[in-house]
DNA sequence: ATGATACGATACGGTATCGTAGCGTTGTAT
DNA sequence: ATACAACGCTACGATACCGTATCGTATCAT
């Protein structure tokens, strides 16, 4: 399936495709990491250029403009994480919301969030975006408590989305609104609180 | 107190202020409305003076600088909500956070707020706006919650802080991260979980 | 070797925006 | 009436950014 040019082709051809690749891995690095410094406003594609050793032209082969890049780079950042197996609610739960409250203060995801936020409020494509990686951060918890319904250690009425959002507001809203920190200590109360109701 | 002109002072005057302040007061109301279109990225001093009708030259006459105006602008968007008095705490709750629901959809800081958290993240100026917003929508929560205290109607020990972010968490999140509906049933399954596990 | 493909460097046109200068106009005070 | 303060208009200079054009160079396939 990988096309290794057996008659006169003279296209990708593994080696082509590493130069290629080495630019766009190059780029989009960059991209990354001028995302998490400046957001999407903070991005401009001189500054790629400088940084990133590849030339301006090169980028504008691989990526028909600015936004397709920024979109590129965003849609790589959705980190994919993994859902634990406790084997009881209460212990994916906790395994989950650990994970992401050690990553909210530090994650580059968390640095260009707000950017996305804003930008998706009036952009269609971010929001798409913006969509996709609030899906990928609630998938963990939204599989967790669908299993501790189907083992019935939930009942099957069970609200999942009001859950959720008990859970995970509270850790948002540290990180971004109060801006207090998320020590474990915080967590487990949440925790306690929303497993107490149920 | 009004110093309405004894002597030789050409100074202010009732009626030269209110020249000028009809003019700030026409700047801020556009940059009120612009803001709420566009961001604090989308803010710009000529389409300011291009809707307001007041010429760019006299904007720079009262603020020094773009920034300045911006600040300004925010800075007055501070909603100062009412701290209503229902005798319980249930009852407080309940309207705070219905207030909230409701405004969240609709109200123009909702819609510029992810764009002071964002420019928040790396500007302090913003970052302290950011901080007094906060407080100013957490307040009546936290003043509610005392009350609650003083009247010996929860512990002494409480930890107000875990509380405001257990609920105001989960509508913020609806309203920027999972964008779903904040209806008050939501509410209501919000604060009941949070009051039964006090 | 030779042609094709990707890349780099430089320069450019076009646009947007900030902030200022010059100068005439309108409103206000005495 | 006259002086003064605030305003409006137009035009700038300066800068930053987007996206393209041009041309020369390096890498790869055959």
């Amino acid at each position: 399936m990988v096309n290794t040019s057996k008659k006169s082709e003279r296209v990708p051809s593994a080696k082509m495709n590493s130069r290629v690749e080495r630019s766009r891995h190059n780029v989009l690095t960059t991209a990354f990491e001028l995302l998490s410094e400046g957001g999407v406003n903070g991005f401009t594609v001189d500054e790629v250029a400088r940084r990133s050793g590849v030339a301006k032209t090169t980028i504008y082969r691989h990526w028909p403009t600015r936004e397709a890049l920024v979109i590129d780079a965003c849609t790589r950042m959705i980190a994919e994480q993994e859902t634990p197996d406790t084997g009881s609610l209460e212990g994916d739960i906790t395994a989950i919301l650990t994970e992401i409250a050690h990553l909210l203060p530090t994650a580059n995801w968390s640095f260009v969030l707000p950017s996305i936020v804003d930008t998706a409020e009036r952009n269609p494509e971010f929001a798409e975006i913006h969509s996709r990686i609030q899906r990928g951060h609630a998938a963990p918890l939204r599989e967790a408590l669908q299993r501790a319904i189907e083992r019935g250690e939930l009942s099957a009425h069970t609200d999942v989305s009001t859950i959720v959002a008990a859970l995970m507001g509270p850790l948002f809203y540290r990180r971004w609104f109060s801006r207090e920190p998320i020590d474990d200590q915080f967590v487990k109360a949440i925790i306690k609180r929303v497993l107490a109701s149920l």
